[in-house]
DNA sequence: CTGTATCCGCGAGGATACTG
DNA sequence: CAGTATCCTCGCGGATACAG
């Protein structure tokens, strides 16, 4: 065990201790901006998660769910028994607002951004 | 070799094809954010870098460098040899005070996000 | 069906030696 | 000093079997 201060909890070194390390976490692992998104995109059960997320494996998808409960962007039944389904909590729905601003500044860039890689990556073959 | 498509290219998998994945590259791996702030501090060369950011090993700075000039956030001598020092891009530049952003964004629910954690761990020991 | 407990592969990050 | 080439470690993400 010993799995919920471990996904998602390489404690995003960069940021260590500081506030921004619960962000970045959510957003350098695997499945955490996605499982966020199907959490928004209807408040579901484990299994309806799964199949949503087509393709995350079982023990990887409850890691990923505790690392969202532990950073307070998510509840569900997995912390509060009461609970049947998996919920965005208010701070989760501001994070899905940061993470479109990350999009939206992407793609405002995407031009410049793309040939970058174009102009590094003919140089080296 | 090959490191290059290494190295904060584990393709930032949720961004995947995305112009996304290349800020989350950055975000997401040990040494990105630290690497362009030092590069922002001040022109430096390699080793004035490697002494900047305490503790990087060579191969690692250099990787990481490698990749933060693939994806454009910054320039060197390692792709063009007319310069000495590494420097910051526009983009990069923009980059960074997009990192500001999500500190601020964090910063700004430091209090919130401190809670869940201890509600969580307090619930499990 | 939901969550736990194991076992495993692979790749990022690190240490080190070698080359201009 | 700057960059390359190896080798190694450790932990995330995955597969699978088991338990309420």
């Amino acid at each position: 065990m010993e799995t919920y201060r471990n996904v998602m909890e390489s404690e995003a070194a960069r940021f260590s201790g500081s506030p921004a390390a619960q962000v970045i976490n959510v957003l350098s692992t695997r499945w955490g901006v996605l499982t966020v998104e199907a959490v928004r995109d209807g408040n579901m059960r484990f299994n309806e998660l799964q199949r949503h997320l087509c393709g995350i494996s079982h023990k990887v998808l409850i890691d990923t769910l505790r690392a969202l409960q532990r950073d307070g962007f998510i509840r569900g039944p997995l912390t509060d028994p009461r609970l049947t389904e998996y919920v965005l909590t208010p701070v989760g729905a501001e994070l899905i607002e940061l993470i479109n601003e990350i999009r939206r500044w992407s793609e405002d860039r995407q031009g410049r951004l793309a040939r970058a890689r174009d102009e590094f990556d003919r140089g080296r073959d």
